[in-house]
DNA sequence: ACGTTCGTTTAACAAAAAATTAATATGGCT
DNA sequence: AGCCATATTAATTTTTTGTTAAACGAACGT
């Protein structure tokens, strides 16, 4: 099944080039011509990569951008955006808007192709489905809350032990400090100790091994794969 | 009647393997060692599930899968990978071949049979005809509102407590919170407490058993199939 | 039209589970 | 050994759900 890629640009010609050379490495595409024409298309085509412009007329990238990030069935999708290297406050203003990844123009056809290849295979890598995530041997599910471990047994989690582990996992090999995990996990208000997710990383280790998180002295806690 | 499994693989060890494994869980299995042949015997056996591997002599597993998945009689079947951890790239030529899942290398048995499992038991759950939901041994009927339990006993649901279950039971096994049940069952003007729910899903869960809705502490309610 | 039953909802309290804290043990490192 | 950070266990608090009862109103039968 060919993976789906969205291109919104008001400038026709780079719309074409677009196109064509995504289509030319087997990529389903489709094309709008501005932000309130995207997400319409977005909608109903589901891709799984949408490429933007952030310059356009009637609804520009970055309102797009923010749309997409906040509709439930469209935020998963990642959107890398298009930007002229002179604009680069548009940057700023593009992550904010929930962009995942950036392109200057011009575009370099090879340049594009590589990158969105590399997308697909950082992707297909981390096996996320739905809020299904593979990873080390372990399917963890987030429709259930459960752990598949790798002899094929089930165990269902806790809320928080849940949210500690498949955090962990969707940033694998990557150490994340106690505050960090606050932060992403608890919120902005923090009225908790920062031992407290020492307990919860023990039960998580208690009920799928201890292979798979690991401590990082005075850092912090790591999923690893290998 | 036996659900059918074909295995096409190359080594002979781990044709072995998987053939020993599913015939233990009462899967009719047949093998074949490349796949031209496994495309072949494919017609005449018409399995529900394809398990191949992609490197083999004659024609790969991609090649084979393209094949499959381009043949009217054979599109439907449903195609899962055996991959090993190293040739990543070959997962994207997997899915590009119209796989529908993976499985990595070594195979562990248990892990195997268990994901096979579960591809049948979800296969299996979509009995749904004219709004009679048949699951996890129960009958579910809208057309009058009742239940028919394993027992063979039969009771008839209020409206509400119905719609709840009804509704639980076309998403098995993934939680609902009590928010999104509101949105589903009650509609978008919510004049009611969530605290309501709870009360249905016990005499729900009173009616019916215990064993079928599940909860999830600080999440939802989910119907179990196991 | 009346009383009665049934379904829905709320409120109140009990029970259970989970989250958090505190206290103590362990282990690596200089 | 002594320090430091984490692991682990136990104890406590908080949160969430289970359960019961009761109020209310609509539907039903007579």
């Amino acid at each position: 099944m060919a993976k789906k890629v969205l291109v919104i640009d008001d400038d026709l010609d780079i719309l074409e080039l677009l196109i064509y050379n995504l289509s030319k490495e087997n990529y389903e595409v489709k094309s709008a011509v501005n932000g309130l024409e995207g997400i319409k298309v977005a909608k109903s085509f589901m891709p799984d990569l949408i490429l933007m412009d952030i310059m356009m007329p009637v609804m520009d990238g970055i309102e797009a951008g923010k749309i997409i990030k906040n509709t439930e069935s469209l935020k998963h999708i990642y959107v890398i955006y298009l930007t002229a290297r002179a604009e680069e406050y548009s940057e700023v203003a593009a992550f904010d808007a929930g962009a995942d990844d950036y392109l200057t123009k011009p575009i370099k056809p090879r340049a594009l192709v590589s990158r969105i290849n590399a997308f697909f295979r950082k992707e297909t890598q981390k096996n996320v489905v739905d809020g299904i995530l593979e990873i080390a041997g372990l399917r963890i599910n987030k429709e259930n809350y459960s752990v598949t471990k790798e002899d094929g047994s089930i165990v269902i989690l806790p809320k928080k032990e849940f949210e500690i582990l498949y955090y962990l996992a969707t940033v694998p090999n990557k150490v994340q400090s106690r505050d960090s995990l606050l932060q992403k996990i608890w919120g902005s208000d923090i009225f908790v100790v920062e031992r407290t997710i020492d307990v919860h990383i023990r039960k998580v280790r208690e009920k799928i091994g201890d292979k798979y998180i690991g401590t990082l002295k005075g850092v912090g806690y790591m999923f690893k794969t290998e």
